[in-house]
DNA sequence: TCAAAAGTGTTAACCATACACCCATGC
DNA sequence: GCATGGGTGTATGGTTAACACTTTTGA
């Protein structure tokens, strides 16, 4: 059924940059197209705005129906305008990233039979689209976001070691962390809550296991408190 | 001449809110609206998208032919897509954020003659669709970015003083600042070039004036330099 | 008993903050 | 000469950064 308007209208998309961290380096979520244009080359997994739904909605319909993944960090990112950044017609598209734990989250079949797969974020095969200048957007969004707010939790089972902690913070950083210096700092928030646990099976000293307490960051962050790391 | 999809498309805008300082507090450019929906109410200066131009493109031509304000410090703020955010239909629109020096930039009588005018940015009054959370957001992202970035310059004449500055930093974070740690922050950043000349024209000991370096903020950028007020 | 990672304090350098008086100028 | 804002330095406390060894555990 065709829709008509007055004047001629841009598309309007979204795409999703979802990172993931497999306790070793930053992942990002991409699919592969079996459409033109781009066919057989990777993405980031998105689509079309539907009138009725909001773009956080149409956000997460996408990933849903494209890589199984859903209940995840999403947050909008950006809005790409260029003009041939589509090479069928004008495509306005909405970004936005998200974080998942990457174990907790397996990449199911996508409904529509694309391949999708995790690849490390620094080190992508050639993207679709302009999605390169996207997914570069989000890296730097996250790394800028990472310091004053504790969004890494979500890349973690929710049940950690402070090590993994640290070495996730150093994925996104790209930096090395001085261990004890990193210790004092986060717990010296308060903002995580030490468990009766350990971690299991390891062939060391096993580490103890904390988890975020969000409803202490929650209150502090009403009393303006900053997260910095 | 009507234009015909196969998939309904939301109407796509942009919005902008374009601060000013008028050496004593922080300003906000409306224009009146004239036509239905929300006519006679001030709103955000703003239109649709034309599908041959970039979403930068669109913001600044907007600017123009309401407001005549041109040349400016532009930065894309959110996209905002609530379903309901416009009364007669699906309307995404893409908000950015502006800052100019108020007093070179009259408000020009718009060019299809709706008002337009300053006021203070944090006591406007009602606003059309849902410009007020647009402005509240764009607020908010200014004192974000200030503390970190140098941006606050394009609200001031080329050359200042240090009060000058120190009035719009306390004006944008809405707190009072020490003069003289403001002044030996600023200064050792080494990003004022300070002039042979004084203001004129005060009844009193004439302040040195100051001009922002933009070629060794550049420089500094590229290094890793953090501006940090 | 060895390997591997966990866990733990101190010091020194730097940075942020608080604070008050004299000076130059125009009226 | 007085009112107005311009301009300047120091001392203190807190924060960050650098740094190495002992402990626990499983193999």
């Amino acid at each position: 059924m065709p829709y008509t308007y007055q004047y001629p209208r841009p598309a309007l998309t979204v795409d999703c940059v979802v990172f993931g961290y497999d306790e070793e380096e930053l992942k990002v979520l991409l699919i592969q197209r079996d459409l033109e244009p781009f066919a057989g080359k990777w993405a980031l997994p998105g689509g079309f705005v539907q009138v009725e739904e909001t773009l956080d909605d149409a956000a997460r319909r996408e990933l849903r129906e494209e890589t199984g993944v859903t209940d995840l960090y999403l947050e909008q990112l950006y809005t790409f305008g260029a003009l041939q950044r589509d090479p069928r017609e004008r495509v306005v598209s909405v970004a936005y990233y998200a974080l998942v734990n990457l174990f907790e989250h397996p990449v199911a079949a996508a409904t529509d039979a694309r391949n999708a797969a995790w690849f490390p974020a620094d080190d992508t095969p050639p993207l679709a689209f302009d999605h390169e200048e996207i997914l570069a957007a989000a890296l730097k969004r996250l790394q800028g976001k990472v310091r004053y707010q504790p969004v890494g939790f979500e890349l973690l089972p929710a049940k950690f070691t402070l090590t993994q902690l640290q070495r996730l913070y150093e994925a996104i950083l790209e930096t090395p962390l001085d261990k004890r210096n990193f210790r004092k700092k986060l717990l010296g928030m308060d903002l995580l809550l030490a468990l009766d646990e350990v971690e299991q099976d390891v062939a060391h000293r096993a580490a103890r296991l904390y988890r975020f307490d969000e409803e202490k960051y929650r209150a502090l962050t009403e009393k303006g408190f900053n997260f910095e790391l």
